[in-house]
DNA sequence: GTTCTTGCAAAACCTTTGCATTTGA
DNA sequence: TCAAATGCAAAGGTTTTGCAAGAAC
């Protein structure tokens, strides 16, 4: 559903938008993102620090949080709250379909989904509410097909 | 949108679910469960100690979180993730209608919303996800009037 | 050389837990 | 009398911040 063949253009926009807003290069910034840019869906701030770990590629806690509050300003990631204590954060793909997240309460597995007609109503609806909508976050709770069974 | 005719209602449901649970009643509890009645909308278990310590009814911060845990677990209150630190939490009405949130990222007000199309696409897409669906919860985020002007 | 980046340790913050006391049935 | 409810203080877990050293430009 989302790296296909073109595995460096989220990479590529990441840097470019970084330099234009005034960054430098960083290693601990550089794992963060191509951590990022491998992943099917949201990861939390120590699950990215665990995952560089497993690569030797160790980046403090505080760079994991300082990385992605900046890559989240700069709208490179998003936030995703799936009422389980820690944030998860995950790329922002541009022209990629939108996917929101199916949370099993149970054992805390998270996987993404997408749907047009979800879509359509959230944008029809957009319009007609007392706000400008910039964002929107779907998250279905539930059990998943192992824990339900 | 949600307190009419009928104020005592969710109280009343709360207090008999809470006894056929096994409870005993006690001052703290009511107090939050009266509190929780007459709100529109979701709060934090800061903004409820704070609302009860203006009325003169003191409760612990520890109660709280007990209290919202005993409710939450008994589906009397659910939480509502806005992205905002603190969870949020409101009464759940059985037949009234169902509604989500709109939540202003510059001041952070929370305002609910309902949308029928919305909870049909929902419905629909709940059938066809590996997931068996308990819940869901939809977050707009943007500028409310203010903010954006 | 100046500014951004990073790590470490400490702090801040929200939430939970342990324990002693009070209260309800 | 027994179990539940409550407050207080302490602990837990996540996220943020201060500061000094290092790297980029």
């Amino acid at each position: 559903m989302s790296t296909h063949a073109v595995t460096d253009s989220w990479v590529e926009r990441a840097e470019a938008t970084l330099a234009a807003a005034g960054h430098k290069r960083g290693g601990a910034r550089r794992a963060v993102v191509e951590l990022l840019d491998g992943q099917e869906c949201a990861l939390t701030a120590v699950e990215i620090e665990d995952a560089l770990r497993r690569e030797r590629r160790r980046v403090s806690r505080a760079s994991v949080y300082r990385i992605l509050d900046e890559l989240e300003r700069l709208r490179l990631v998003q936030r995703v709250e799936t009422g389980q204590a820690m944030v998860r954060y995950e790329r922002v793909c541009e022209h990629e379909d939108h996917h929101h997240h199916l949370v099993c309460d149970s054992c805390g597995l998270v996987m993404p989904f997408s749907d047009k007609a979800l879509e359509r109503a959230i944008d029809k609806l957009s319009e007609r509410v007392p706000l400008t909508v910039s964002e929107h976050e779907i998250v279905l709770h539930g059990s998943c097909r192992d824990c339900a069974a």
